[in-house]
DNA sequence: GTAACTGCAAAAACTTTGCTGAGTT
DNA sequence: AACTCAGCAAAGTTTTTGCAGTTAC
């Protein structure tokens, strides 16, 4: 927050509400929304800031290094501005994305003989089945077995 | 790829020559391919395939479990239909995607108390740079010592 | 023969861009 | 005062959908 105004003027960009309003509501999801979802979490308390701004915003801070994108199959942009180092579990149902601390995890060692390429960061993905996801799935199939498979 | 026959006959899926080039040339493929990119490779030997064809293919495939998304930030759909357990570096300036197969991390262990998420995979991904772009970097930082930063 | 599939074109969803007036520095 | 930024609308991309004809089973 303040390392963002810090970088803003060290960058020559402007510290702007809208530019505040995103680092805050981004810095307080922990859900890793897309833009659009972010928007409509801006709206309630900034209702004139438009989606094409949310975008240029979350760029310019990706470009500084403030917010990261995160690697989710299937969805190209969603942002996380948690920058301690972690780790995800993906639902791979319904697409959440959860962080989790692990030292174990984020000792995992850098294998040899990787051709020439650098690693900046390692991250560890866990793909599966939220406790959401696997409750509704288990209330299905018991719903099968009274109905029969209703299709 | 019989898999694929086998598997299609199973779900009362069709075995078409459209989906045999799917199939076919994205085994064949090893930097993990958008819909686009495999397209264009399909052309050739089979000029009349349209995109729609290929997105609902590989929508299919993914649905079998044949063919998985890889997670790539900022990239929304790139496919890999290698199975085998493996992780990836990916380059973090030209968005290339390397498997890298390495016994040690794939015995990296689930942390305990993920509060009833299931998980069935875990993948490591290595963030970093290529050595292709880190060579390419290295030549404009020469360029711009001899001819000052030329903007 | 029947149902699923292909290709096409249109629609929907998502993201970027150009511009003008406004606001930060 | 200078120059960046916000909002808007339009353009560009990417992905999905509906449909008529075709093809695998």
């Amino acid at each position: 927050m303040q390392e963002f105004v810090r970088r803003s003027r060290a960058e020559g960009l402007r510290v702007t509400p809208q530019r505040l309003a995103v680092v805050r509501v981004l810095a307080e999801s922990h859900d890793h929304p897309d833009p659009d979802t972010l928007h409509r979490r801006l709206l309630p308390q900034l209702p004139s800031i438009s989606l094409a701004t949310v975008y240029k915003t979350l760029d310019a801070l990706a470009a500084m290094g403030l917010v990261r994108q995160v690697p989710v199959a299937g969805a190209a942009k969603r942002y996380d501005a948690n920058l301690d180092r972690h780790h995800h579990v993906i639902c791979e149902r319904c697409r959440s994305v959860a962080d989790v601390h692990d030292a174990r995890l984020d000792r995992v060692a850098v294998p040899e003989g990787l051709l020439g390429f650098t690693v900046r960061s390692v991250t560890v993905q866990m793909l599966g089945t939220c406790a959401r996801c696997a409750r509704k799935a288990r209330k299905r199939s018991r719903a099968v077995v009274r109905n029969g498979n209703g299709r």
